[in-house]
DNA sequence: CTGTTTATCGTCAGGCAGACGACTATGATC
DNA sequence: GATCATAGTCGTCTGCCTGACGATAAACAG
């Protein structure tokens, strides 16, 4: 082989695709904007935009989180700034036939954000919106055509990752606000993984995980009820042992 | 924005790394090859290449592990064929300067194969050796300067995953032969996480744990003492609950 | 035959999770 | 204001899994 030449392989354009994921009204969002152009005009998808000349792949999806939706991406590489979201690496797609016009090849990222007011993209609402991740996967069945590209893929894969990340690490936190209740997160995980947890075994699972959770101070009835103690996340990162999963 | 001007963003240039493990001599091993060329001449790396115009990056990371090892990769995609090494995809790298002379964007993939002969790269037996993880991660302390580019975050980035993922998936028959005793396997996680398991406790784990394990019919005394019983990997490839690493 | 090595079966105590009872503190409703 | 509905929080109990470790079995080396 003869590295290193640039003209002996064809060039490839690359890409992040983000899979921006959030609870909302109890049950977990993706963020999805439409295509104005071709092709899959019309159609939903994930955003994201190409990497600049000088510009590294997680800086490249942080900016593309930045112009969607305002959020500032919490890097785990750049702490302190932002307003928390996570965002991590999730896979790379490179299918020759991907994108019909060039070859293209997308490092999809993962970001995990509190529930947050209605996206602004480019100022235009109706070009962009939080839908359930079920109904954005849900395709087929009624004749919705599904996401552009390989994006439900992708999406899936997301939804996989944040469904078994949260087993053994804090992340759960990421969709909350900076402080939030025993129940709020549980609700998180209820929603996440699409399943009923006992609160009263949650609540002494995350309470009595040191670290996982610190005690902010107040309470809030903001759920109804009696008032719950509110909580910031500790600096644990990884819950040993973990949280299981229910099984079906 | 302007989607998809080829002319409006730099091209890139798309390759594949690889993270070859394998277990020998009860030590994690990586397969690593010797730079013939600028930059970095002489150092070490792990092997990888271009992707092609019309290739798959899984089938270019296949190509580059066969090329270099002679290893048929078992993509999960395509079942059946292959001796049976493993085969995922890791990660992506895109710093900027992470190769001094071009954009070079790297999907770096993650190889698991059973104890192999010698590795020839490209016939030159000199170019391509098996080399303990612990020796090439251990940089600076001897004088030896470490891998070349970012392939020894690569290689701690591979080993990482092959660590936690051996705990919750049956992947570290991975690193067996297609047949193999109970004492055979532990050894494998005794080398990829660097502690003692208790045999016992290991052998009551893993035979009881429906669908790991099937057994082979013969038996074997070629690991010294009383003959083992033979197994299969079963069909299972989730653990639950999971093989727990002892802390420290 | 004896010691060494490895495999395999059993026992026991501690920890954790699931199931669920009981009580508390708020707001809503009559 | 009494009652109800809603959520949160503390306990109890039981079963399963794990870690620690004793004991036995089956090969080989001397």
């Amino acid at each position: 082989m003869s590295p290193y030449d640039p003209s002996a392989y064809p060039p490839f354009a690359v890409t992040v695709d983000l899979v921006v994921l959030t609870v909302r009204r109890h049950a977990l969002c993706a963020l999805v904007v439409r295509r104005g152009e071709q092709p899959f005009q019309g159609r939903w998808a994930l955003p994201g935009g190409f990497v600049r000349g000088e510009e590294d792949l997680a800086a490249a999806a942080a900016r593309e989180l930045s112009e969607e939706t305002g959020l500032c991406a919490h890097d785990p590489a750049v702490p302190g700034a932002g307003n928390g979201a996570h965002l991590e690496q999730l896979a790379t797609y490179g299918d020759p036939k991907r994108d019909p016009r060039m070859r293209v090849v997308s490092v999809a990222h993962l970001v995990l954000a509190p529930d947050l007011p209605a996206p602004r993209a480019g100022g235009d609402a109706n070009s962009a919106r939080w839908a359930p991740v079920d109904e954005l996967l849900a395709v087929g069945d009624d004749g919705s055509a599904g996401l552009a590209f390989d994006h439900a893929q992708i999406l899936a894969d997301g939804v996989e990752r944040a469904r078994s990340k949260i087993e053994y690490s804090s992340l759960a936190t990421a969709f909350c606000p900076p402080e939030f209740t025993v129940g709020e997160l549980r609700r998180v995980y209820e929603a996440v993984w699409g399943v009923a947890l006992d609160p009263r075994n949650f609540h002494r699972k995350v309470t009595g995980t040191p670290g996982f959770l610190v005690p902010a101070g107040g309470t809030t009835t903001r759920q109804g009820g009696r008032p719950a103690q509110l909580f910031r996340a500790g600096g644990a990162t990884l819950l040993n042992p973990p949280m299981l999963r229910p099984e079906v």
